[in-house]
DNA sequence: AGATGTGAACACTTTCACAGCC
DNA sequence: GGCTGTGAAAGTGTTCACATCT
């Protein structure tokens, strides 16, 4: 029932499950949304149709936190606020740097969600030496060479990755060499790094095929449901097939 | 939600697991970079290792899209590109509008990897008078007013929203009665939409919290292997201490 | 020999449904 | 009566380990 192999006998239920973590910031933002308009508290129905997920998920997540409700009344808002803040370790601050200012980097340091909630943009850096010194949402470009520098000087244990691929993985391994711990990469690349370094991943372009493959799935859907058998564009292709292309020709791959 | 009992019963395997879906553009982008390096084999052991996932993985994740590999030597690199872009729909080409062209918007139209893989932006669109007609990444920027017929136009079914919070559910709405059936929304609230419409959503204020939350784990370890007792800064506030604040003061909140 | 494809075991997540408390 | 908190069941996803095929 423990956690697992851990040499400590738990105290309690350490260790929240890793989906829960991920839906807290959600929960964060619908409760500072009531707390805004002054509710004062709220039952897990509401506030789980307010951050869109179901109430049983929603009270399950809590449990894991503590008992911070009240049976027959709800949440109360400002406390949840304050405990679920805490358990995120938004209670602290948090210099981020953000390396790589094009467009995308220019664009997240103007980014308004960044600065509240505890973190705190420390610094641009990017590599291009016109970039030096000019100011972008009011903090001064420095140069990739000061890096470390800037790193050790600011506290930094969080980076943000929007340089080029081709770059990442040079300003990761840099940025980890200097001490930072988690990293947000927004460049389409996978990042090597040592055991103990968080990286998390944003893909644009991932997302967008997701996208399309559901887009793509409704309408065979579509088509079968006018012609009921399986030869329609999406359902061709599975398992007996394996001898040729399917279709008429193979390799076509992709533009670029 | 998803009250939808099947409605169909499954004919064999019909149905991708959604983790392997996520997967499925990783592999694709390690492919692509071998394909372009003239590689014409790979195993499941070095593609697995280029796509950051484990061999056994991946091999499951191949095996629902049918048996693709020959055993003793790999898969064909040239093949499996085609058959992964063609399971998620790449094969075709995906008009996409961006509706918000403030710094956001304006990196995504001018990102790179979203004009290829079969997405193409068919336009930008913004509620901005002054904005229209100027030019971002060399797609002139049309005025909200004209939403539905751009859609209805160029036969849009994929929308990205990166407007301000405040006013994505009602671009959502929007996009959604002219034909839109898959969001990617960038803006920092839940949409709501009818069943049949896909959102994914894409939130680095929500990334950013995550990492803050294992870093201050991380944190909290180290000094638990320092002094052995649970009242560190991290353990504090379990379940017994349902009463005041278990620091010092409660409220707190936070900035903005 | 060498690597795929896959049943079976395991782990994690979600949902159900109701006991327990306000 | 109403709503939380939670065991138990169901559903998904991951890993193991090996039979199977080239």
């Amino acid at each position: 029932m423990a956690t697992g192999r851990t040499h400590r006998p738990a105290t309690r239920s350490r260790g929240i499950p890793e989906a829960t973590v991920a839906r807290l910031p959600l929960y964060l933002r619908a409760l500072t949304a009531l707390s805004e308009r002054s509710v004062p508290t709220v039952s897990s129905e509401e506030l789980a149709a307010a951050a869109g997920v179901n109430s049983a998920k929603l009270r399950k997540d809590f449990s894991y936190l503590g008992s911070y409700g009240t049976r027959g009344v709800g949440y109360d808002v400002e406390y949840l606020v304050y405990q679920i803040s805490r358990e995120l370790g938004l209670t602290q601050d948090w210099p981020v740097v953000i390396v790589g200012i094009g467009n995308l980097g220019a664009a997240l340091a103007n980014y308004g969600g960044f600065a509240s909630r505890g973190f705190r943009v420390a610094a641009l850096i990017d590599a291009d030496p016109a970039m030096a010194g000019k100011p972008v949402a009011g903090i001064p470009v420095q140069h990739t060479d000061d890096l470390e520098k800037i790193i050790e000087d600011n506290g930094v244990s969080i980076g943000v990755i929007a340089t080029p691929a081709g770059a990442a993985q040079q300003v990761c391994d840099r940025l980890v060499a200097a001490g930072v711990t988690s990293i947000l990469n927004f460049a389409p690349t996978v990042l090597s790094v040592p055991e103990g370094v968080d990286v998390r991943k944003v893909d644009l372009s991932i997302e967008l095929q997701i996208l399309a493959f559901h887009e793509q799935r409704k309408a065979g859907e579509e088509a079968e449901a006018a012609g009921p058998d399986g030869s329609g564009p999406v359902a061709a292709a599975r398992k007996e097939s394996a001898e040729q292309g399917p279709d008429g020709d193979v390799p076509a791959v992709m533009p670029a």
